[in-house]
DNA sequence: GGATTTCTGTTGAATTTTCAACAAACGGAG
DNA sequence: CTCCGTTTGTTGAAAATTCAACAGAAATCC
C-alpha cells in the first residue's frame, strides 16, 4: 500500500488524515487494491453497490447505457478521486450505472459498510471519514448541477461552448485539454459526433476557437 | 416550532433523532422558522450558500436560469424535505441556483455552520446529523442520476416516456399525479413546450397514454 | 514498417425540434 | 356571472439535430 501513498493523501475520503494513520486505517477498512485493463468493466450497471472505489492510476468513466444502446458519459474519474460513493452510501440496491476502465488502472476497492458502521476495534476515525464523504458527496452534487447546466443548453454549439468555458475556467488558461475524444465528448454532452464535429469546425472557421485533437484554445 | 414536529420527524435530517430532543436541538442549532408568498425567491443565484432549508408547508422549485432566460427546473421539493444543503455544505461560495416558492410555503432555515461545527454546548448530535446529511446527499445524487437518464434521450416522446415511467415506478401505479403543469414540465425534460403539448396529443391518440391536466395515466 | 483498426471530419437527406402566433379552455377575482 | 389573465393545444415554417455512409488521418498491433 506504501507506494500509494501520495495520491492516498490527495483522496477527499482521507482529507485531514495523519499520513502514519493511513495505512493503519486501510487495514482496518479491508480495503484492496485491484488492477484493471483498458475497456474494463469495474463496477457493472444491475449489480449491488457496496464498494467505493478510489483511482489510484489510469482513469475511468462513470457511464449509462439505455436500451437502444445510447451511451451517456456521467463523470470521467481520475487518481485520488471517488467513485461509486454516492449508491454505496445512499445503500441502493443495485448500480443503475457502469464504470469501465479507460485506459489500464489501479483501484483501491473499499466496503462501504467499514466506512459507515464503527469497527470492533472501535477506531476512533470513522466521524473523521464520514465527514470526508458528506463534503465529497456534496461537491459532487454541485459537480452533477454544472452538467446540467451544459445539458441543458438546447443546441450543441451552444453545449460546447458552455462546457468549455467551464474546463477553461477550471484550467485557469483559455487553453487547454478535455479528457475525451469526439464519441466521448459527444456522449458528454448528449448530443450526436459527426453533429459535433460539424460545429467544431464551423467554431473554427469562425475564429471562435482553436483545436487539434483534444487539445481546445477559445479565442 | 411544535406545530412542525410531525413533518419534522420525517425529514431525512432528522431521522433516528428522538422526538424530546429534537425541540432543544433545533433551538440550539438557531433554526428559524420563515413563511414565502407564491412565487417569492427563498434563495437567490448569485448570494452566498451558508443555509439548508427544510420546507415545512407548500412547495419549492430549485432551478436554474440561463443567460437567454431558458430556465430549468432541477427539483420540485416538497414538505419534509431539504434543499440547499449541498452548496451549504460544499462551503461553495455563491449559489449557482435560486429556489423559488411555488406555492406560499413554510421553511425552516438552519445555519450549515452550526451542523458542521461542534457548538459549545458540546451537543452530542453533530455527529448524527452529519450521518444524516450524507445519506441525504447520497440520494440527492442518486436522483440526478436519474434526471440525467431522462433529460439524454434524444427525442421529447423518450424523455416524457422516461419520466414518466419512473413517476409511476414511484407512485406504485400507472396511473399518478405530476408536480408540474405542461410548462414546468418542458422545463425540466429540457424540451419545447408546445412540442411537448404536441407530443403528449399524439401519444394520447396513439393510446399509449392518457392525461387530464397534471394527472397522467399509462396504458 | 506495413496492415488493420479506430477516430475524425464531411456531406446530404430525413426527421425533429424550436419558434411564433393564435384560439380555446380554464381558473380566479370581483 | 362575467371579465381577465393564465394555461394548454394546434399549426406551419424555419432551423437544427440525427442518421448513414464514406474517405482520409491517426493510432495500434504484429
Amino acid at each position: 500500500m506504501k507506494k500509494y501513498l501520495e495520491i492516498l493523501k490527495k483522496c477527499p475520503l482521507f482529507r485531514g488524515i495523519a499520513e502514519d494513520n493511513l495505512l493503519r486505517m486501510l487495514t482496518c477498512l479491508g480495503a484492496r487494491v485491484t488492477a484493471f485493463d483498458k475497456k474494463y468493466t469495474i463496477f457493472a450497471e444491475g449489480t449491488p453497490a457496496r464498494h467505493i472505489g478510489i483511482v489510484l492510476s489510469g482513469s475511468a468513466q462513470m457511464i449509462q447505457v439505455d436500451y437502444y444502446g445510447n451511451r451517456s458519459i456521467l463523470a470521467e474519474v481520475v487518481p485520488s478521486e471517488i467513485f461509486g460513493e454516492a449508491f454505496a452510501c445512499a445503500e441502493s440496491r443495485n448500480l443503475p450505472i457502469s464504470v469501465i476502465a479507460t485506459e489500464p488502472c489501479e483501484v483501491m476497492l473499499i466496503e462501504c459498510s467499514h466506512i459507515l458502521h464503527t469497527c470492533q476495534n472501535n477506531c476512533g476515525f470513522h466521524q473523521a471519514l464520514i465527514f470526508n464523504l458528506m463534503k465529497d458527496l456534496a461537491t459532487k452534487n454541485i459537480l452533477f448541477h454544472q452538467r446540467i447546466e451544459i445539458t441543458a443548453k438546447r443546441s450543441t454549439r451552444e453545449k460546447l461552448l458552455a462546457y468549455l468555458v467551464l474546463q477553461a475556467k477550471n484550467a485557469g488558461c483559455d487553453s487547454f485539454e478535455i479528457p475525451f475524444d469526439r464519441q466521448e465528448l459527444a456522449d458528454y454532452l448528449e448530443v450526436d459526433r459527426s453533429g459535433l464535429s460539424a460545429e467544431i469546425s464551423k467554431m473554427r472557421k469562425e475564429g471562435i476557437l482553436d483545436s487539434r485533437k483534444n487539445h481546445f484554445t477559445l479565442l
